[in-house]
DNA sequence: ATGGCTACGATCCGTAGA
């Protein structure tokens, strides 16, 4: 086990456009663990060569066109696995993989589209599934890092105007409870270990200005056992990706463990 | 300010994201 390691999460919006910025980011950034949703590939397309030229080895579970997640580390990764165990699912949305003795799981939450929809529905499901599964590994893994979009504003200090966003997905009281669920099994909210800027968001629609105007949402998450809390240092947003050329519309999220 | 971006895969329009 090495003294600090560095996670992040990046929704990145299509891999197959974001390759050059994520591999710039990596090489200032420097991330142990970096996890990846929205990479939008096939497997057989997954850039695997490039990233390992970068000195990270990928796990990975891609699909054409929509989700798919990938977790990319500097040490070797052991115990990959995909899914939620026992939740069929034809989406990619779940890895997880074991390195440098912390087990990370990286996530892509469903949106949910509307409320009452057959897509909100299935998010509900998939939390509940979520729930169940993330209290078996805390129950087998004391450093546990979970990493994603997790697509739930948790509270209304996470929204730019949460009037504005009342009664729509990502801010409604059972996604706000499914994911407080996760904190009832014993996980924390990694960010709010420390003191952080008001308005802190990870999420800027691309329409709108909306980025310029900090109008945006706390929707990436990384969220640690116990222990792993107890040694987390730091746990911040990096915006500069935001203000590239075209960007993600998410910005990567960062906690360092001791 | 609210269907006013962006990516994708199918064709210059629909689906989806959040």
């Amino acid at each position: 086990m090495t003294t600090d390691v560095k996670l992040a999460t990046w929704n990145v919006n299509s891999l197959k456009v974001r390759l050059p910025q994520l591999l710039e980011w990596l090489a200032a950034s420097k991330p142990d663990f970096v996890c990846l949703q929205e990479t939008k590939l096939e497997d057989a397309k997954f850039p695997a060569a490039e990233l390992q030229a970068a000195g990270y080895q990928c796990a990975f579970a891609g699909q054409k066109t929509y989700n798919g997640v990938a977790i990319l580390s500097r040490a070797p990764l052991a115990e990959v696995s995909t899914g939620i165990p026992g939740f069929a699912d034809e989406q990619k949305r779940v890895i997880a993989a074991t390195a440098d003795g912390v087990r990370v799981i990286c996530l892509y939450a469903p949106n949910g589209q509307a409320i009452g929809s057959d897509k909100y529905e299935y998010k509900l499901r998939w939390y509940e599934a979520l729930r169940a599964w993330l209290a078996d590994e805390l129950a087998r893994h004391p450093r546990l890092a979970v990493l994603g979009d997790l697509n739930v504003a948790p509270e209304d200090r996470d929204v730019h105007d949460p009037k504005l966003w009342e009664g729509q997905v990502h801010v409604s009281e059972a996604e706000r409870t499914a994911w407080r669920a996760l904190l009832e099994i014993g996980l924390k909210d990694a960010f709010r270990l420390f003191e952080q800027p008001e308005k802190s968001f990870s999420w800027w629609d691309y329409r709108m200005g909306a980025f310029r105007r900090n109008a945006g949402l706390r929707i990436d998450h990384i969220l640690l056992s116990a222990p792993a809390a107890q040694s987390c240092a730091t746990c911040f947003i990096d915006k500069d990706p935001r203000k590239a050329e075209r960007p993600s519309d998410h910005a990567p999220v960062t906690a360092e463990l001791r």
